[in-house]
DNA sequence: CTTAAACGTTAGTGGCACTAACGAATGTAG
DNA sequence: CTACATTCGTTAGTGCCACTAACGTTTAAG
């Protein structure tokens, strides 16, 4: 009996080829944050916090991509590992300042190593050239094909 | 006002480039799909059908990935729609014997172009050398991570 | 002062990969 | 031949994730 493979015509088709990355990806990163009881979002929330200071809710939501109806679940699970601190803006009562707190470092820095791990074996068939090459040409991509600049993020009525 | 842009850390992260890729990829080929009341799935099915020749609806959902309890739904809507016939095997009756028809290869050829233009918007912004290559490496990323051998294809008692 | 917009929050939708279990048919071992 | 395991098509359901809708509150703009 023949190992059925998938004909090259879907094989070599760039749409499907993306589509089955991205999967292979997203399970690689999700098993290995899960064993750190941690997620995806926990960490694109902490990096941006540490790269670009503290920021309102919808700023967070805007700079990870995190619609901002789930970022709420996020920081709340941060804030119950104490890894940030929300309090609510002087300035403006309608927004929360959300700040890193020495303990979400720390849990950045363990998450960063995880990450890393994940994607050197992500990319472990590739050289180093070829790495550099495929997150610059996915890096056109994604810049070309963007929402009119301003996110959208509906809901507003 | 900043433009609160995605932060570097994040915008370099492999898996996450893919995932963004992924779900532009997704969406535009979805949309071009959609205008022509076609799906992913279809396409997939008739394509492999046409270079692979008739099959059991196991060996399909093999050949393209699709898991054989959707791809009940998706050879329902393609038999509704005159592309495909469905019948027993007489050999094993257990199996149906899926194969093409005529109507199934034309509309195969309409949704091909439709298919190769998404690609191509797909690709614009990269040179049909870098295109190449992307293609290569993330052949090369899909191979290398692939479960062991024969999908699991789980929900047998 | 009225109207519009942005904020945080809750609830819900739709698509998709994936699991579970079934009845029926076939293959395999003793 | 008989018992057991496997494969098939099929139905139902789960979990994740991007995304939408609507709300009360607060601030900004005309």
């Amino acid at each position: 009996m023949s190992p059925t493979p998938e004909p090259a015509r879907l094989r070599t088709i760039p749409s499907r080829l993306l589509a089955g990355a991205a999967l292979v990806a997203d399970r690689l990163v999700g098993e290995r944050l899960a064993a750190e009881d941690a997620h995806k979002w926990h960490f694109a929330v902490l990096v941006t916090l540490a790269e670009a200071g503290a920021a309102s809710q919808a700023e967070l939501s805007r700079r990870t991509g995190i619609y901002r109806s789930d970022m709420v679940a996020v920081l709340n699970e941060l804030a119950d590992a104490a890894c940030i601190r929300r309090e609510p803006a002087p300035a403006d009562r309608r927004r929360n300042v959300i700040s890193l707190t020495p303990a979400g470092r720390r849990r950045l820095e363990r998450l960063d190593t995880v990450i890393a791990d994940a994607q050197r074996e992500l990319l472990a068939p590739l050289t180093t050239g070829e790495q550099d090459e495929l997150v610059r040409l996915l890096g056109l991509l994604t810049e070309h094909h963007r929402p009119p600049h301003p996110r959208p993020q509906r809901g507003a009525r």
